[in-house]
DNA sequence: GCGGTAAGTTACCACGAGTAAGTTACCTGC
DNA sequence: GCAGGTAACTTACTCGTGGTAACTTACCGC
């Protein structure tokens, strides 16, 4: 007494949208390892091979999930630093615009920057070592600063080394000493203190 | 006429040593996901169950790798602090400290650094995009940088940004206001420009 | 030599990524 | 309104790899 739905057809460019909205909530829901291709498949309605046709592999769905976010990330940021006429007001303005779009965007974000692999998650264990550190070395210097404050300034400071570590990965010519003078002039010094030609 | 080598038997510990060896050389060349245990195993001159019996699972023996340079980077980098008396240079000596223990240390830190997940990758095309963007920017505010300045400058904000953004996931009560506010205090005032009640 | 135990092996299961080959809904021309 | 072509879709598999149960053997103390 089975009754079967009569297999409904859908274009390819819907089809596409409504895989790319399901594996985005199921990426999030369960991380991209945990999650199987079988459960997007099931949750738009559809079997395994149909995703394969359409984007490729495991992999290549979750580059086409990242790639449409991708876009908007950009034109959010540079719109909201060009309605800005100095560089200050433009930093701080594009820096506020890519914040509020994260925070528009979850859980989608939280999924791609949490990155919950293995190694993630131990990496998270190294950081909140080195946040630690660096707040309590900030406290000497900024007393009068919260506590909020100090680690989010340790954040930044921690933020700001991994990523120039990566950076030094891949840019071979770029000395540790180059690293941490650019790290020490803007968080020590400030780009305020630069001498601006047009000012 | 198979020649069996009559098998080895070897000490806890000193196996472990072994095993750690092995997961690091292998997880560095092949990446973590790329690389099976039976090839660590092998490398060992054991066979799998072995590596169970020590690690629990593949991603324990990731963690143990991982937990083995944590202590080791600390370590270094308190060290190098410890021997300045200003906080500016125990910043400086601290953060020269960590990026030349990660020299030291390659590939095992390339490894979780770099963290090849194709999410990892997909994001570095977003890096990519935003510091081209910032390095621009800061081009108006100091117009006799060279292009690594304003490149190295770009990556310090990026990572900022992208770290107080994880660390606004797990501390909701931290405002996109307040987030920008301490990248702002960081790069664009600095540090020095506060005032230091112990001066 | 003679057990006992820890170190190690063989042989397997489960599950999920990816695919080959077959099926069916929809469209187009007559 | 009916052939028949094609793109959407499914069934039914393979293969690789994480993980495990059950068995075997080297080494140590006596």
């Amino acid at each position: 007494m089975e009754i079967r739905t009569p297999r409904r057809r859908v274009g390819r460019a819907e089809r596409e949208q409504q895989i790319l909205d399901a594996a985005l909530a199921v990426f999030s829901e369960r991380g991209f390892q945990n999650a199987s291709m079988d459960v997007v498949a099931e949750r738009v309605g559809v079997t395994k091979p149909v995703l394969y046709t359409h984007f490729g592999s495991k992999d290549g769905l979750l580059i086409a999930c990242i790639a449409r976010a991708r876009a908007e990330l950009l034109e959010v940021t540079t719109a909201a630093a060009a309605s800005a006429d100095g560089p200050e007001e433009m930093l701080r303005r594009g820096t506020q615009a890519f914040f509020d779009y994260l925070e528009r965007q979850e859980p989608a974000w939280t999924l791609l920057y949490s990155e919950s692999t293995v190694a993630g998650d131990a990496l998270e264990g190294i950081r909140a070592q080195q946040t630690d550190f660096i707040a309590a070395l900030l406290a000497t210097q900024a007393p009068e600063a919260d506590p909020q404050q100090l680690e989010g300034w340790a954040q930044v400071i921690v933020g700001a080394c991994e990523r120039l570590a990566i950076w030094r990965g891949s840019n071979r010519s770029v000395t540790s000493e180059q690293a941490t003078g650019y790290l020490m002039d803007l968080a020590w010094t400030g780009l305020a203190a630069r001498p601006k030609r047009s000012g």
